[in-house]
DNA sequence: AGGAAGATCTACT
DNA sequence: GTAGATCTTCCTA
């Protein structure tokens, strides 16, 4: 298995969101591994992006936007964890917002930590991804170029899909340019469009 | 102390 | 499909 390395992060946040498609996210608990495929992303920058949480500057609990690639930044929102990998280019800020990923590994107990059957309602959003796969506040600031770390993202199979861009959803106030990408025709993105 | 926040679930029409 | 309640932190006053 291949993982992504870290100057894959070292990019403009649009970029590595769209190259985040087809990635393969593992999360390594103790009894068991979980994964999925990446399906959606989100990119959100630093001080210019009024709906990034970097953008009223840089404060304890968003500072590792600030910080090195390559690391899972975690926060809640409405009572969800959110994953996001940080990402951008040297001396800017940004990173990349997980939303949706295909299972495939662990399935059943993704079932269990979600308490629901149908496997389309698993992960097709960014608060049940993180719930299905475990992922927490303590894991904020883990390193996902590590080997070893409980959340690696690795190259996934090379396949051709066709991705497809939009507005951000949720968000007050969007940048004029589309900030979110997903697989065509996925039946795992969190909403079509 | 109060409220907003990158969402989700449920219960309706 | 749409509306409203509820979720839990951290920021701001």
């Amino acid at each position: 298995m291949e993982m992504l390395p870290k100057d894959f992060y070292e990019r403009d946040p649009a970029l590595v969101a769209r190259d985040l498609l087809g990635k393969i996210l593992f999360r390594r608990l103790d009894s068991e591994i979980l994964s999925g495929k990446i399906v959606e992303t989100e990119a959100y920058y630093g001080g210019n992006d009024p709906s990034s949480k970097a953008y009223r500057g840089k404060k304890k609990f968003n500072e590792l936007m600030f910080m090195d690639v390559g690391k899972a930044f975690i926060y809640m929102v409405h009572g969800n964890w959110l994953l996001n990998i940080v990402a951008h280019l040297k001396g800017h800020v940004g990173a990349v917002l997980i939303r949706a990923m295909e299972p495939l590994q662990g399935i059943e107990t993704m079932r269990k930590n979600r308490n629901v059957k149908d496997i389309h309602n698993l992960t097709s959003g960014p608060g049940k991804l993180t719930k299905a796969l475990v992922i927490t506040k303590e894991l904020n600031g883990i390193d996902v170029t590590k080997r070893n770390s409980e959340l690696v993202m690795v190259k996934g199979k090379e396949e051709s899909f066709e991705v497809c861009s939009s507005h951000r959803i949720g968000v007050k106030v969007d940048l004029p340019q589309k900030l979110r990408f997903f697989v065509k025709g996925n039946k795992f993105v969190s909403k079509f469009s």
